[in-house]
DNA sequence: CTCCCGATAT
DNA sequence: ATATCAGGAG
């Protein structure tokens, strides 16, 4: 113990630092293609270790291919799977995608869920995955989508002392302002990708290091 | 905790 | 060669 550092981590130092790396990314948008609930159910679950570029790749033959939730239920997992085998997890994910088809048509008529409770009901979602569907899909801000980035970042950033996702999404849901969780999760990502790269962290260029606990300039 | 897993950057 | 990528299940 008294290893771990005392990080003088408030709502006032986080609001700071989200200003200044909103300014950054202005225009944070989702970065996967979709037209549809269904097809951002079905991107979000392919993502998973998996950059969105590549998913992107996927889903742009995969969703002419397989266009409604029977298609989906219906598809056979060894052929669903070739179409999505460069996403990696392919198999798994090709399950879980048939589940969540079946799912949704035997529990919710068809349609992909718009509650958390629900969503979480479905093989291979879980609470980042859900997340994203209720704020992209349906415009409900609920939580915020903890991934690899938001979870590195927060905890450099000395925004969290917890390494479980959903921990961190409680803690940062009590700094954050309610205006401020919609673009939260996606901001974090853009600069964990651009500047705070897991490998080599570009500290000499990143806005907020004179606010980060880890930064090495 | 381990496993699933290909593509990419370093 | 190895770490990492909009994770989740057992």
């Amino acid at each position: 113990m008294a290893t771990i550092p005392p990080v003088p981590d408030n709502t006032e130092n986080f609001n700071h630092v989200f200003k200044l790396l909103q300014g950054e990314y202005p225009d944070a948008e989702p970065m996967l293609h979709f037209k549809n609930p269904l097809e951002l159910l079905i991107a979000t679950i392919l993502s998973a270790q998996c950059t969105d570029k590549q998913v992107n790749k996927v889903t742009q033959v995969l969703f002419k291919k397989y266009s409604s939730v029977e298609d989906f239920a219906n598809a056979d997992i060894n052929e669903l799977g070739k179409d999505i085998y460069t996403t990696g997890f392919y198999h798994q994910k090709a399950k879980h995608i048939i589940g969540s088809a079946q799912l949704i048509l035997t529990e919710f008529g068809g349609k992909v869920p718009d509650t958390m409770e629900e969503l979480l009901k479905l093989p291979g979602v879980g609470r980042k995955t859900a997340n994203i569907v209720l704020a992209r899909g349906y415009n409900i801000i609920e939580g915020i989508a903890v991934d690899t980035h938001v979870t590195r970042l927060s905890q450099k950033l000395g925004l969290t002392q917890n390494s479980d996702p959903g921990k961190i999404e409680l803690d940062l849901m009590e700094l954050a302002k309610k205006e401020d969780l919609e673009n939260l999760s996606m901001t974090l990502i853009l600069h964990g990708r651009n500047v705070c790269i897991a490998r080599r962290p570009k500290c000499g260029v990143c806005v907020v290091n004179k606010l980060c606990p880890s930064s090495e300039v």
